[in-house]
DNA sequence: GCACTTTTTAGACCAAGTCTAAACATTGAG
DNA sequence: CTCAATGTTTAGACTTGGTCTAAAAAGTGC
């Protein structure tokens, strides 16, 4: 197998170690994976993806390594309209907008909206919240 | 088999037959069901319940049947927090509220929030929207 | 009552996700 | 370096939510 480049699968190994997560081979490239994505991949197609460089890479070392990263506060996961665990890179609050048609999830910079109430709500205790849209996008970029 | 009681499952035969759907014995069961229910059920759960007054009812109507009902307009599903595809029966706009601990969603009235935003969001086209909070009661009487 | 259409049924099937037991890798002590 | 202990990965079995299918049953119109 080809080595990988050193600079970033070091700092992914670093940022592994950092919590704690032993840097095996295939939880780094995992993580390469699953850190650098903008497009909200499920469990199989990262394991899709990594199996290109890491063939013998086994369905259950995948999921395994997600679910750590989202313990350890890496990766977000959620169900997508579809129902099925997506994860996200972004750990930062933001929202999502839906386009039902593709099923495609952007993300919206927590700005972006204002939420006005939550502090006045009755009879709950709030730890968080986002908007969640359902739309499409009007230009082909993005 | 009991007979029910007339005025009710008359009732929600009447809103099957306006939306083109025929009221068989097993649909007006599980429209009755589901449209009565305030929990959020999952097709198994409006099964069980279900098969309580109609034992011999299949998985397969049931399922058939809730998603018919969803594309009537008369329904709503999304996903769960866990991924499971839940069903709702207000159809109104309003928000949701996640105990993550029970999974329990709680619905809150569309007036409760505010979004100020969505009109001037560069891109998008947004269709509809909806606040999604994480948190739990503090009031046992939900 | 008879041909036709619609609905229901049981169970096969499928896909996402978890679990298990064995193989493999890594570590630290001697 | 060797060994034992521990941690990790693997293949594949298993589970669960959900769909599909073919045949039986029920409903409809003449």
């Amino acid at each position: 197998m080809a080595l990988q480049a050193g600079g970033v699968s070091d700092d992914v190994a670093r940022r592994l170690r950092e919590r704690g997560i032993r840097p095996s081979v295939q939880r780094v490239a995992i993580a390469r994976v699953a850190l650098a994505s903008h497009r909200h991949p499920s469990a199989d197609e990262v394991w899709e993806q990594v199996k290109e460089r890491l063939p013998m890479v086994s369905r259950a070392t995948v999921y395994n390594t997600l679910n750590r990263l989202v313990e350890e506060g890496l990766l977000r996961s959620f169900a997508s309209a579809q129902g099925h665990t997506v994860f996200d890179p972004n750990t930062a609050p933001h929202h999502h907008l839906v386009d039902d048609a593709t099923g495609t999830i952007y993300d919206l910079p927590w700005e972006a909206l204002a939420v006005d109430g939550v502090d006045a709500l009755e009879g709950f205790e709030v730890r968080d919240f986002q908007v969640v849209l359902h739309g499409r996008p009007t230009r082909r970029s993005r």
